[in-house]
DNA sequence: TCTCTGCGTGAATACGCATGCAAATAATTG
DNA sequence: CAATTATTTGCATGCGTATTCACGCAGAGA
């Protein structure tokens, strides 16, 4: 792709009247304004509102000090022609984009749909805009961030993606904050918001053992992130505590992604004939996997023949076809915190290094586990309307 | 929210060698790099390199005229420093930001978030960045393109949310491309692209009349937008070209969601008690919640009761729950036509105005409707990995 | 050896806006 | 009414980079 082109010079039109060396500006400005493509500028406003460009910029700039009438002959100016401020421009002299980067590297887990649009929403509220990223499912996020970088952006979302040491160090020499969500890298520099995983874990397994279920079989995510892993480790821990044999609890390796799922859900029960009573999907796109297999390939009835779970509670799963019971993750909370973490509105705030910070999700039963008495409706969740 | 913010002054360090008027410039720079927060600009890196500011400028410029000798020591300087350049400032004097917005009104339906994760690929691929704005399903998108100028973006391509007249107005007179994506509107000079969705209207129907249907419901979408009332309209053309009744052809809005959906069915058939061959979800996401109540709700047995089809493709739909008869929308080359219209490369090609770009879509039988003898292995189709 | 190209380079400037500073005006007080 | 004080305003400048212009210099051709 070729980063150059030719950008067409102003054109100085030589018959205009006579002006003096303090009109100058303006009159380049309305020349300008001929031009196609020539954006109209705070001169230009100036000019017809008959103020100076300081004043137009301070009647854009709430909390600045200009006469209320005087703003609203800069705004009716504005208005008529048109006029919106450059941002860019702006952003130049404020060192200060609004623009908050978010690097996504799993679209296809609904997920994460949720956390762009609460994040998107949260962010338009309060007058910043989302660049958007997307990185392949694992790759790094080094590039990705770089790029962020060049557009001065004033903070970095990181979610499912693999952040270096390295980056984290840049960004934070650079002043520009950065948070995982639904992540945390131990003992590192970065801060991160995420469900409290390992807490997320044992209810399910605790769900389980309340249907009186006794060997059990996981698929897990990603094994590089500590998001499955915490849930893994909080669901073995909780059947351990119960008595469980170790050797009653069998794990494969699902990919993060339905597909990935589809195919671990196989090996276990159809390859190795595996026997169980529950199967933990370490998220709910994994678990629907499984019971499309289960259901579908294996014509095993759930929960009767065998119970299931998920994690993170997408909408899909609350549907008629899969009415998942699962651990909620307080997509709104959760962001609400990562943006808390930001302090996109105190640029001096020091930046927040290593925060890590967990929060207590809440079990949706549904229909793939046989409910206790104490039961309560099943819950549900939308996106948009 | 407040704008703004005390931003400290650069420090003048009293105490540094004398130096002569021509290195003031680098002093205050490289004094300035020793601030937190500071970026460390062309200048730093000129003054490493022993080269001027504009050296390093078309150091990252391809094309330009610089030795390659001279460029390789600038880019080693600024891999020392750490340099990135500024885009912002950049976009300042080229008028061109990179940036595309895309306005997404509807995440709640998978099939924009194939087209969301497909522009930024794209995008990325060719140096732009994507900056997202999300509209409530329905509303106006005229805030959102407003603060997208702001941001001076290179284009706008907008999904399912409204455009009003004025703003495609505005866009064009500052030069800047506007593409609607899956839909359009008549009589306008806005450009769109999208399926040929009465083509695809006629590949439903055609699919439910060879398994025999005579008897038809529909669930629709957003009666202001053409594409759910093309799909609606070339489904009841071939219909009744076949000599079924127009009374034999019923609809329901469902609002073009699931939930929407839901209860569109729930009223189709549980309150009025309705007898039909088939149901033509206008998209899959409806026909998803379709079928969800037909079976779950009304015991019916699908195909075998009652035929469904749906509309996009979306990868959701071809899951073994669903199995979902359909016609895809070719994303890619949709998306591809769609950055053809913007024509980002070429800052001075003249916007294209009303365009109208239908593209064929294809019919993917799978299990929602019985499939004559002719028959294709059903299709699949996958985001991410 | 001396012009004629043409490439490489640095100095200077513009891009559009925010802001420190000082001047000017308005509001307040004694 | 004079003396302050508070509120507005305009001027000038800087933000970091791209680009124009003019100049230096090496190789080509005469």
């Amino acid at each position: 792709m070729e980063k150059f082109g030719h950008f067409p010079k102003r054109q100085v039109i030589q018959g205009a009247a006579p002006i003096g060396p303090k009109r100058a500006f303006d009159a380049q400005h309305s020349m300008a304004s001929r031009r196609i493509n020539s954006r109209t500028t705070s001169f230009d406003v100036a000019a017809l509102a008959g103020v100076s460009q300081s004043a137009v910029s301070r009647a854009f700039t709430p909390g600045s000090s200009i006469a209320a009438q005087t703003r609203e002959k800069v705004i009716e100016a504005a208005r008529k022609l048109n006029y919106v401020p450059n941002s860019i421009a702006s952003s130049l002299t404020t060192k200060r984009t609004n623009i908050v980067a978010l690097i996504l590297g799993n679209l296809a887990n609904p997920f994460y749909v949720l956390a762009l649009h609460e994040f998107s929403r949260k962010l338009q509220a309060c007058g910043r805009q989302v660049l958007i990223f997307t990185v392949e499912p694992g790759a790094e996020s080094d590039e990705a961030i770089m790029r962020a970088l060049q557009y001065q952006i004033d903070g970095v979302i990181l979610t499912s993606a693999q952040l270096s040491t390295r980056m984290t160090a840049i960004c934070h020499e650079r002043g520009i904050p950065i948070v995982l969500f639904n992540r945390y890298i131990p003992a590192s520099d970065a801060s991160g918001v995420r469900c409290d995983n390992v807490a997320g874990g044992r209810l399910i397994a605790e769900a389980f053992l309340s249907a009186g279920a006794r060997t059990f079989t996981m698929i897990t995510g990603d094994a590089r992130g500590t998001t499955s892993q915490d849930r893994v480790r909080g669901f073995v821990e909780r059947l351990i505590e119960e008595g469980i044999k170790r050797t009653d609890i069998e794990e494969v390796a699902g990919g993060s992604t339905y597909d990935g799922a589809v195919l671990a859900t196989r090996k276990l029960f159809a390859v190795h004939r595996r026997r169980a009573d529950a199967l933990f999907g370490v998220n709910d796109i994994m678990a629907m996997g499984a019971m499309d297999v289960l259901r579908f390939e294996l014509g095993l009835r759930i929960p009767e023949d065998l119970m299931v779970a998920g994690f993170d509670d997408i909408p899909d799963g609350a549907r008629e076809s899969y009415k998942l019971t699962t651990v909620r993750q307080p997509v709104d909370r959760m962001v609400e915190e990562t943006l808390a973490i930001l302090h996109l509105d105190d640029p001096h705030h020091p930046i927040e290094r290593g925060i890590d910070r967990p929060i207590k999700g809440e079990l949706i039963w549904r229909g793939t586990i046989p409910q206790p008495s104490s039961a309560r409706k099943p819950a549900k969740r939308q996106l948009g309307q």
